[in-house]
DNA sequence: AAAAAAAGTGAAGCGAGCTTCACAAATTTA
DNA sequence: TAAATTTGTGAAGCTCGCTTCACTTTTTTT
């Protein structure tokens, strides 16, 4: 009879494999690609080395789920905040502000995923990613332009721009010995160039927003 | 006798020098550290993978000299606009306004001398680099403070501070396929950002230029 | 429990890139 | 021009990290 694994197998093995994502992502965190080998890799998942290659064909593999693996579950979370009720305005404006913030709690990571040299095969995957932000961006988009709270626009375009500014604007990799810049201001001036780009308008709602507290 | 350069050969000794770590420099532009193998360099200065030898003892010593020869330029010229007349409010500005903008031109290579993970050779000459920086600034905070125009504060303390904002706002490395955020206005926010935190006001006069144009 | 199949190990294979070295070319001295 | 010295060459050496593989351990089937 055909070999079949017990449920509490399926799930070490499931385990096995997402440690080794989490052990990658950690220390591609903590100093870039460069402090995730395979070995350093192996070592923090608790296996040996031969063991990733029982779950990852190659080390490129392993970066683009890491990759793809953050991404999904950054694109699930703005689909949320772009979901709940609200005008477009408001709701494109908290996805931008969570997506900004949470990509300033780890620089590091965050340069690696957008912009750190790489294989070409992960460079290939980062378009994909760029595609998949783009796309939940456009959902927002196409509403606000439908109910005329935003001009009429290329929602395909705009949603692209939005991403590549995000891109552009986030990645400050940390620099060792010194203090940072105020996270909210950076993260208050992108919602707002993003909020501007969009509506088209000054938006002196956003400039209330960031001038107090 | 003892054997005795010509001027011409010495010249030509310094230009090949010079042109390796041009060579070298172009490449980090490019691609970062990834790009700037010895091969890459040597064909690239026109030379062989040996030559380069004869000019540095290993590749960290030859980025250390494309790193600190970057930065010497760029602390020269910072100290010229430092020593121009005017306010010492306007000569910060005027500084770091420039210093954003040339890293803004390539920040590749900006993103590769303040924060890619190297060698810990370079990143020992990074420290240097950023006391360089820092010491330029703490030329024109002393006037400021000196003059009664800033505050009383640490301004060995301040110019770090405002050397670590720079690292921290500017390093945006390349998107390939996007568009940037508007330079101009990255800029603004920055000089606005460390003239405040300097003067310790407002800076009424930093708004009025953000705004127009 | 024995056999079969899969999972895990870690040392060896392998390639890429830094570095060296024996040799060639060029430059300076006599 | 010949000898001495320095500069330049590029293939070979060496190291490091990705990958493989023969073997052991664990899990499943009979």
């Amino acid at each position: 009879m055909a070999y079949q694994r017990s449920t509490l197998m399926q799930e070490r093995l499931a385990d096995n494999r997402q440690r080794i994502v989490l052990a990658a992502r950690g220390l591609i965190a903590r100093g870039g690609f460069r402090e995730a080998s395979i070995t350093a890799v192996a070592a923090a998942a608790g296996l040996s080395t031969g063991a990733i290659y029982r779950y990852f064909p190659s080390k490129a593999d392993l970066f683009v789920e890491v990759l793809t693996d953050a991404v999904r579950r950054e694109c699930a979370l703005l689909r949320e905040l772009i979901a709940r009720p609200g005008t477009a305005s408001a709701r494109l404006c908290a996805a931008v502000e969570s997506f900004a913030k949470r990509a300033l709690e780890g620089p590091h990571l965050a340069y690696a995923f957008i912009a750190e040299p790489a294989d070409p095969e992960v460079e290939a995957a980062r378009i994909l990613c760029r595609q998949e932000f783009s796309d939940v961006f456009k959902t927002v988009l196409s509403e606000g332009v439908a109910s005329g709270e935003f001009p009429k626009q290329s929602v395909e375009v705009a949603a692209a721009c939005i991403v590549g500014a995000f891109t552009e604007a986030l990645v400050r990799p940390v620099a060792p010995t010194t203090r940072r810049v105020d996270d909210r201001k950076l993260v208050a001036a992108i919602v707002d160039f993003c909020h501007r780009a969009v509506a088209g308008v000054p938006s002196p709602s956003r400039r209330s927003r960031a001038a107090p507290r």
